[in-house]
Order: structure tokens, then C-alpha cells, then sequence
DNA sequence: AAGTCGGGGTG
DNA sequence: CACCCAGACTT
């Protein structure tokens, strides 16, 4: 582990600690493998905040598989609408179909059997393997896409970037560095301009540095 | 590999 | 008002 890494996973944590958005419903340590899988798949291209209306009120109709596979699909599309990507409410009735036929209607422990679940993908996958079940991985999304990119300065679609990810996650803390990565990336490193005067990662970002270069060149 | 889904928040 | 959001499925 390089300094550079060493100091991008150490800051990031100790941002977390103090500004993190601990009280996600989601994140509680007491949520099942299937309530936190249904997290996932609500929060796909969907907002943190949006999800927060109306996650509790679904997990607590909804608490297993059968649960869902009994309720009608319309009172399930009534629930996501607010939400968006609506087919979600399809995937879940499928998925929750097929956890309940193939795995007697517990959530798999393993990372192909999930990817087999109906609207579970890699980054989905991935991160049930780290808040369900506390796997040693990384789930990268796009937060963690754009956070990584800009920072080691790697193209985001190349194959380093998950490789160079993976390497980062701290050793039994893979789940609080995801969240630090998620929460960071959304309200520092944002997509539209991001915070870098008061990010606590800049004097050693990539592309802090080259905006820095390029600004000094404008004004001489 | 590209297209599509989507209501809601944000800069 | 254009852009973005804890992506995955279909074509």
C-alpha cells in the first residue's frame, strides 16, 4: 500500500466518522440480508434522500420474500413510482421469487449466485457481500467511480479502476469504507462542482493538482 | 455497445 | 432548465 493510498483511505475514514450519514435507515445494524438487499435495488440510480421516504414503510410491509411474492404487483409499482425506474417493482416480485424456489427464501452468501437473482447486477452483488455478510471487497458505483477516477487520476471506465478500488478496502472495515466512499463522493467529491476548497483529500488528488497547474497558467 | 427506464432534487 | 442519482436489463 503506497502513501498516497494510505492517506486517501485513512482521510476518508475519519471524514466519515464525523460527517457521515449514519442514520440511513438501511445501515442499521439490526437490518436482515433481505431488507438490505431491497435497499440496493432501491437505491439503483436513485438518491440516498429519495429512498429514505420510503424505505421503512416498505421493509416493514414487505420484511421477506414471500412477504412480497404475496402482495399484489400493483400495491409494489404504488410503492416505487415516487422513486422512479418503476420495472424495480417487477425485479423485486421476480427476485424474491426466485430466493424463495432456489435458496428455501434466505439471500445467498455468494457472489454468483446473487448476480443470478433477477435485477441484482455486479455492484449490487457486491454490496450485499459487504453489508450483509462483511465481505473483504469493494462495490463500485458511480460515486466510487468518479471519486477513484479523479483522485488516482484513472480513466473511469478502464479496468484499473476497480482493480485499484478493490486494493484500498481496509481490512474488516470494508462496509464503513463503501458508505465513506458513497457519502464523500456525494456531498464533497460531487458530479457537478465538487467542493475541492474545503476537501481534506486535494493536496494529494490528481485532479486537484492539474486544475491547480492549469489555473497558475492562466494567470501569467 | 448502445438504448432505455424515471420521478425528484440540485446547481 | 439541464444535469444527476448506491444500475441492470433488453435489444
Amino acid at each position: 500500500m503506497t502513501s498516497t493510498r494510505r492517506v486517501f483511505v485513512e482521510r476518508l475514514l475519519d471524514w466519515y466518522h464525523e460527517n457521515g450519514r449514519h442514520a440511513l435507515p438501511w445501515r442499521e445494524d439490526s437490518r436482515t440480508a433481505f431488507e438490505i438487499l431491497v435497499a440496493e435495488v432501491l437505491l439503483q440510480r436513485t438518491t440516498a434522500s429519495a429512498v429514505e421516504g420510503a424505505y421503512v414503510s416498505f421493509v416493514a410491509r414487505y420484511p421477506t420474500p414471500a412477504c412480497l411474492v404475496a402482495a399484489p404487483s400493483d400495491r409494489l409499482v404504488d410503492a416505487i413510482e415516487p422513486l422512479g425506474l418503476t420495472k424495480r417493482a417487477g425485479h423485486l416480485e421476480r427476485c424474491s421469487a426466485q430466493l424463495w424456489e432456489r435458496y428455501a427464501g434466505r439471500v445467498p452468501a455468494e457472489r454468483t449466485a446473487l448476480l443470478s437473482l433477477h435485477g441484482v447486477g455486479e455492484y449490487t452483488a457486491r454490496s450485499v457481500l459487504i453489508h450483509a455478510f462483511g465481505e473483504h471487497t469493494v462495490a463500485v458505483d458511480t460515486n466510487v467511480r468518479r471519486l477513484v477516477s479523479r483522485f488516482f487520476g484513472i480513466d473511469p471506465h478502464s479496468d484499473a479502476l476497480g482493480e485499484t478500488a478493490d486494493a484500498l478496502a481496509p481490512e474488516g472495515r470494508s462496509g464503513d469504507f463503501l458508505h465513506a466512499m458513497l457519502d464523500f463522493a456525494a456531498s464533497v467529491c460531487r458530479a457537478r462542482e465538487p467542493r475541492c476548497d474545503s476537501c481534506p483529500l486535494r493536496t494529494r488528488c490528481r485532479r486537484f493538482e492539474s486544475g491547480r497547474a492549469s489555473r497558475i497558467e492562466r494567470s501569467q
